[in-house]
DNA sequence: CCACAAAGGTCAAGACCTGAACCATTCAGA
DNA sequence: TCTGAATGGTTCAGGTCTTGACCTTTGTGG
């Protein structure tokens, strides 16, 4: 359940109105405060969810940054580099729905890479308004050296879980948003990074 | 609105669709895929990584969305109204440490909020330069009813977990950050809604 | 064959965050 | 005491995403 770490130094919480507990992190506070103060609301429910929020802001700041250095790919781009790599020729309107970025967000990336030549467009024959994107070698390439930069750093956060963690970690993470129909309009993709 | 795309150059499409009976996600596949196509990479860590993007933007756009049609709290500034519940006469520079955020990004929000009159701020008698935050009555009573609407979305999402699912949940992402020092620059915060 | 609604991609406006520059205040060391 | 470095908050430029609009193309029913 909980565990029980008393070697901290935080102490910024001579005015919060439940003061004077072995203080974990702030998020133990927080927890605790609601449960107190908030008795209609779902206090772990929060838990989980500062948690969530907290966990994956640091790791994809940490990510992005490992990105930073290697100006040829962005975050954004690289989840589309992804998908181009697993599907390649692949229909605009598809791309937009795996990812599940709005195409509004979606056009001046494709934009982009079509320039550096990382991506090709070509028109439907089935659908004139539609256009159809492939990967370039220059794409792959370009795909592949920034996605081993990505995945070492992910791979430095994973340590810190064994791999039965790891595991499991995915699997409470992918129950927990089971329940979302496949073609919901949540703004969110089937992957992303 | 048709779902099969038999034209397409790439058989992998359809090893992704709905109709087939082996596939369960796109995670699924990019996990195979990663394996697969990049011998080097830590297919785990990625999948880890990918469930975590994935859960944390669906149930933040959802969150979000709840927060939309009370037009009088947005989601950046519940977070520091949270903080300020708890600690409420709090010194300005506590609450960028405290929240993780830029000082450049609050900055406009404290200003917001002390316009509608839900914060108050006074000069520190310490020191010239910083302020001293204070929650108003007003102040309260807005948090008090954004976060009812925000954490009734937040459990409709943990009911998908069993309590002890939840709880190890938590566990396994704090763990995932743990060893992040208390003060690292991560542009993230002890507490994020 | 011809409206007209629906769908695909682009554009414009608005919100938010980041990094850097700026100015005032504080603090440490000569 | 004085001077320069560090700190706290603000402002500005740059970038990304979202919503809503627009225009073109497609498909459907009269």
């Amino acid at each position: 359940m909980q565990e029980n770490r008393t070697e901290d130094a935080g102490g910024v919480v001579e005015a919060a109105s439940s003061a004077s507990t072995t203080s974990h992190s702030l998020i133990d506070d927080a927890t605790e405060y609601i449960s107190l103060n908030f008795s209609d609301a779902n206090a772990l429910a929060m838990r989980v969810w500062m948690s969530l929020r907290r966990t994956s802001n640091i790791v994809f700041y940490d990510l992005q940054a490992s990105l930073r250095e290697h100006r040829s790919v962005t975050p954004p781009t690289l989840i589309l580099l992804l998908i181009l790599d697993m599907f390649s020729p692949l229909e605009y309107r598809e791309l937009t729905r795996i990812s599940g970025m709005n195409r509004a967000a979606i056009s001046p990336h494709i934009e982009n890479l079509s320039k550096r030549k990382l991506i090709r467009r070509k028109p439907s024959p089935r659908d004139r308004r539609t256009e159809i994107i492939e990967m370039t070698e220059a794409g792959r390439a370009a795909f592949a050296e920034a996605f081993t930069v990505y995945n070492e750093r992910a791979e430095y956060w994973a340590d810190n879980l064994t791999v039965e963690e790891r595991s499991e970690l995915s699997r409470l993470l992918e129950k927990l948003v089971s329940n979302v129909p496949p073609d919901e309009d949540t703004r969110s993709g089937e992957i992303e990074l």
